[in-house]
RNA sequence: GGCCCCAUCGUCUAGCCUGGUCCAGGACACCUCCCUUUCAAGGAGGACACAUGGGUUCAAAUCCCAUUGGGGUCACCA
């Protein structure tokens, strides 16, 4: 790690629409510690996969890398960045690069044609396990002389090449988990092109880091083992071996590893608790509702799920970055509370920014254990991240948000009671959705209000002598007698009405107000509350919820 | 199951490499009280951990071994 200048890392996640939170810490960490040293920061595209890559040019996840601020040095063009001198950066591009090599390890005698079919391997692979013994190929192919190898070439028969293992153990030397040993009985002649000409992950990294000359890999600590074969590889092709750093697993609080599958397990779960046998109206089509149903396996597409979800009132798990930002948390606490989750800069400094991850990040201090991924205290940073920041930005923030998942509220609001709304809602907003989800009584049409009558709701209005609908029903003269309706006017137009009829417990009028307004015992400060409705709208309602009470408490006298 | 890795409050973690300053620090969550026009927020307190058992040593959270527990991995997925 001396040659700082020439530092390369790289992220390289298959083609997604969308950045799991995971990926998300694994790009920060690779960005940083390149970043840091002066060094470039590489994205490449692993789309080796035909099957999951029909859609070879989806790499939504890159808007999600760009809210972080997290930009790479090269890699896929994308919005005025990328590009870069070792391209193409899609795997599925570089076929002919991996061909060559994958030729010289033929010709070296390193690597080798097989031609058993997968569903052969897989019966031998199921008899193996059946019998208590781990499977390991048996190197059939091997014992093939060259003649019927050329034959089965040319006669077009389905083949894969594997590589020819020298068969020592192999020791790893990692930069957070330190020296490992691996048999050399684990690892078997694994395939490194598929049948269908592509090659598969192992080769395709080992190949591609040697050309896009990176020094250093940072990646999950899934890839661990697969490390002892990436090693093989490169000494096969006599390669350069890169600093690897592996990075513990975010895992749910149940200690399973956090996966976008969780979000349909929530889902199966709402709907047995429901008994649903058909689908909700207008979320997903009866066939595709079936076959989910009957396999675990598959799972709803996004925006399907979350039409479900919507539907029958479920919140999905965040598990992607855009779910995070969809439930308005701010980037540069995702970044501060990802960076948190396996590593640490001690001197019980916790909150930081990018920048400061930049130049402080050190992959030794990256800890061993996996994380489970605590959404409290993301909600705790993200709350003082909000709560701490000035007015405007709040607001600036808070429409941008809502001018993105919530234009029918922001379009009921408009300007002038948007900011009233925001300016109110700062202090006891956790998130940026927090000001919408919880005020949906401002959408509601002024005749169509319900109260029910909860506990709370009861007490407020209910309880005591004079009661809170005795309050309510003495109040509204003087509210309809008045003209201005600003938070401040009204302020001074009712405390002195507490004063007077409540022995100055404001609560006593304010609650029932809020009431009367908000249909519920919440709401924000409630003369902010009744400026934003305005003067019309807040009267019709307090007008109504004097005559629901009224009726409510002559029906049970009677 | 084989192999690999790991093990400090409920959670994220500091401390461990370079044993003594650690009857273990911070943060979130939790509990109590205060404040209060609701909900939040805020203020003041509080409870809470070195997995277990053996060593080594004058001394162990820190070093060694075993046990137990957890995670990862064993594909023509990445």
């Amino acid at each position: 790690m001396s040659d700082t200048a020439s530092i390369v890392t790289r992220f390289a996640p298959s083609p997604s629409g969308n950045l799991h939170v995971g990926g998300a810490r694994t790009a920060l960490f690779c960005w940083a510690f390149a970043k840091g040293r002066g060094g470039r920061f590489v994205l490449r595209i692993e789309d080796t996969d035909q099957k999951r890559s029909s859609d070879a040019a989806s790499i939504g996840f890159a808007k999600d890398l760009h809210w972080l601020g997290i930009f790479w040095d090269e890699g896929p063009l994308w919005q005025g960045t990328g590009g870069g001198e070792h391209g193409p950066y899609f795997q599925s591009e570089r076929l002919d690069i991996y061909n060559a090599q994958l030729q010289r390890l033929i010709d070296a005698g390193h690597a080798y044609y097989a031609f058993e079919t997968a569903a052969e391997l897989d019966a031998k692979r199921k008899a193996a396990t059946a019998a208590g013994r781990a499977y390991r190929y048996d190197r059939a192919a091997l014992q093939l002389d060259s003649a019927q190898v050329s034959a089965n070439l040319a006669s077009g028969m389905p083949a894969v090449i594997r590589l020819k293992c020298p068969g020592r153990d192999v020791t790893i030397c990692d930069e957070v988990l330190g020296e490992a040993t691996i048999p050399a009985t684990e690892i078997d002649d694994f395939v490194i092109r598929k049948a269908d000409g592509f090659p598969t992950y192992h080769f395709a990294v080992v190949v591609d880091d040697e050309l896009m000359r990176i020094t250093h890999v940072l990646r999950a600590q899934e890839h661990f083992t697969n490390t002892a074969r990436h090693m093989l590889l490169q000494d096969a092709l006599g390669f350069r071996r890169p600093v690897y750093a592996h990075l513990p697993i975010i895992c749910n609080p149940d200690g399973s590893k956090m996966s976008k599958r969780d979000k349909d397990k929530a889902l199966r779960k709402a709907v047995a608790e429901r008994s649903l046998t058909s689908p909700p109206a207008a979320t997903v089509d009866a066939s595709v509702w079936n076959a989910w149903l009957a396999d675990k396996n598959i799972q709803l597409d996004l925006d399907a799920a979350q039409r479900l979800a919507d539907s029958i009132g479920v919140a999905l798990p965040e598990i992607n970055v855009d779910d995070f930002k969809r439930s308005g948390y701010l980037p540069e606490v995702i970044v501060n509370f990802l960076a948190l989750n396996g590593w640490s800069p001690g001197n019980d400094i916790e909150k930081f920014d990018l920048e400061f991850l930049r130049t402080h990040f050190d992959p030794r201090r990256v800890v061993k254990t996996p994380a489970k991924f605590d959404r409290a205290k993301l909600l705790s940073f993200n709350c003082d991240a909000i709560t701490s920041m000035p007015a405007e930005e709040f607001e600036r923030r808070a429409a941008a948000h809502g001018s993105a998942y919530h234009p029918d509220f922001m379009a009921r609001l408009g300007p002038s009671g948007f900011t009233m709304l925001a300016r109110a809602s700062q202090e006891r907003s956790k998130t940026l959705d927090e000001m919408f989800r919880g005020n949906r009584f401002l959408l509601v049409a002024d005749d169509e209000l319900c109260w029910e009558m909860g506990k709370q709701v009861q007490k407020a209005m209910l309880d005591g002598s004079p009661c809170g609908a005795d309050h309510l029903e003495a109040l509204l003269p003087i509210l309809e007698g008045h003209a201005s309706w600003s938070a401040a006017d009204l302020e001074a137009l009712v405390k002195p009405f507490a004063d007077e009829r409540a022995a100055g417990q404001l609560g006593k009028v304010a609650q029932p107000l809020r009431v009367a307004v908000a249909g519920g015992t919440v709401s924000p400060p409630i003369f902010d509350t009744l400026a934003i409705l305005g003067r019309e709208s807040s009267l019709a309602r307090i007008r109504r919820c004097v005559t629901h009470f009224k009726s409510l408490r002559e029906a049970n006298t009677r």
